[in-house]
RNA sequence: GGCGACAUAGCCAAGUGGCUAAGGCACGAGUCUGCAAAACUCUGAUCCCCGGUUCGAAUCCGGGUGUCGCCUCCA
């Protein structure tokens, strides 16, 4: 079946050819570690899964890369000011691979809850200095850079075209408008490849310039080509990396190989909250940490993210995360009945509805869509082994776990224990007054208990 | 100032010219239950406004209105 991708790059829905017809190539900028990953780079991360999913969905092998920036990055514009990664190490009283360290292990846990594959190479900046600095020196060798006193800049006016991605016009954009121009720039949309570090800049390297460190776009484009060659096929990010990150990584790529890195560029929109924006500013910045202390099953939000295609904005709320946690245990419920059914389905009925699947997410990975077929098969009304076996397929994909019953979170104290017991008897000798005056008790106490046909069942409020 | 996205039932949302406008959550009704909860079943919209193109538009074009985002580090 066919599988089509939005490409940033030509801003249509593209067909899907890989380089390589057996194992498609992938570059996903990831995170950097100097602060805690929030629920929106989740969405991106879990984006970027199901891309994964669906390609193996579609009889590909698949080889990802994805970095982990802990060199950090500065902290204001006009390439002046102090670095992220320096500012929180200051802040915490670490070293700064202390702090890329402990920020590393949290984000892999946080992709662990939400069912998320580790891209099969991983790659740190630190590990490629040497790396980033030829293909510095390559630049420069081609004349596509040069040095001022404080940094080595990418000279963008020796490229044909250059924002490529975005609709930047930089004509009207009053350049410099908000930042000092650095009168040392030949165009003010110059960026740095590498900056000559201060004297007490704690993470720098040796290099021709002298005391130094990279800039924040070189090592994507270092570490990509050489893992994955001067062209593969997919390079995908959030949305917000087209205008800067990713347009100066294609002049990079240009400059040194003459070449656009990646054939298809896959930008996932941003998460919401309440309608805005996340910002500290105003406390809403959310992390996966925060749903598991709320007794939220990650993966509900793994669910929440599918209920809007990865190109719109999706709008959070505790309310729709809520739903989807209902959503969540409905589907493993329906998945469970439909392994305990007896009824005979068609083959035809389970090829069409396959291939309705398989459309949906062949089309753009579009989850909401595939979600709707899904719920079809989970309330067919004929119960089947087959069904079962076919969401078992379909999960491959969502990546919700469907086949494992939530487990019941906490150990119930005993004083509740034995209030149970109580009710229990009570109910036994259908004193339904007693049985209910102890089941408020229960409540007060801070626990639900539900007569079921299996027995009884408590669970924390 | 420049660029862009979006506007579909109470909420989230699919749908890109044509059968009865997917699906989820909530509400309501029902089954079950001592009651309740859970679970299961059933139930709802003509698509922001105005004009145009067309045999035919939520879907295309023009004009409004509204919401949001980007242009600075940011998934």
């Amino acid at each position: 079946m066919d599988l089509y991708f939005y490409n940033t790059l030509t801003k249509t829905k593209d067909k899907f050819k890989p380089i390589n017809d057996k194992e498609v190539r992938i570059y996903s900028c990831g995170p950097t570690v100097y602060k805690d990953a929030t629920i929106g780079n989740m969405r991106t991360n879990i984006f970027q899964d199901v891309l994964r999913r669906t390609l193996r969905y579609n009889g590909y092998k698949i080889k990802h890369a994805m970095n982990i920036t802990d060199v950090g990055h500065l902290v204001s514009d006009g390439d002046e000011g102090e670095d992220k990664m320096l500012k929180s190490a200051r802040e915490e009283n670490k070293t700064p691979y202390e702090i890329a360290k402990y920020y590393t292990e949290l984000f892999f846990n946080d992709l662990k809850a939400l069912n998320i594959e580790t891209p099969e190479i991983v790659c740190k900046a630190t590990d490629h200095i040497q790396d980033m600095l030829k293909y510095v020196e390559e630049l420069v060798e081609k004349g596509y850079a040069y040095e001022t006193s404080t940094a080595i800049y990418f000279d963008i006016s020796k490229l044909d075209k250059y924002p490529i991605l975005s609709n930047l016009n930089l004509e009207e954009q009053k350049a410099g408008a908000r930042v000092n121009v650095d009168p040392e720039k030949r165009n003010p949309y110059d960026f740095a490849l590498w900056i000559k570090a201060p004297e007490n800049h704690l993470m720098k390297w040796d290099s021709p310039w002298g005391k130094s460190y990279p800039g924040w776009h070189i090592e994507c484009s270092a570490m990509g080509r050489k893992y994955l060659g001067e062209q593969f096929d997919i390079h995908t990010g959030g949305i917000d990396l087209v205008p800067t990150h990713h347009e100066n990584e294609i002049a990079q790529s240009k400059g040194a190989c003459g070449k656009i890195p990646a054939n298809y560029w896959l930008h996932g929109e941003y998460l919401l909250i309440n309608g805005g924006k996340m910002s500290k500013s105003l406390g809403n910045v959310y992390l996966i940490k925060d749903f598991i202390e709320k007794g939220y099953d990650p993966l509900a939000y793994r669910l929440f993210s599918y209920s809007c295609h990865y190109r719109n904005k999706l709008n959070f709320t505790w309310d729709g995360l809520l739903a989807s946690a209902k959503s969540l245990e409905r589907l493993k419920n329906g998945y469970q009945m439909h392994l305990a059914g007896k009824e005979e389905i068609s083959e035809e009925i389970i090829v069409e509805y396959e291939e309705r699947f398989h459309k949906a997410i062949n089309d753009d990975l579009n989850m909401p869509l595939a979600m709707g077929v899904v719920w079809e098969v989970v309330r067919s009304e004929k119960k089947s082994p087959k069904l079962a076996k076919l969401l078992e397929k379909f999960d491959s994909v969502l990546g919700l776990k469907i086949t494992e019953k939530t487990e019941v979170q906490e150990e119930i104290p005993k004083e509740i224990l034995e209030l149970v017991e109580e009710r229990k008897e009570a109910r036994k000798n259908k004193d339904w007054a007693k049985s209910d005056e102890l089941r408020d008790i229960i409540n007060k106490k801070g626990y639900n208990v539900k007569d079921t046909k299996d027995g009884i069942e408590i669970t924390k409020k």
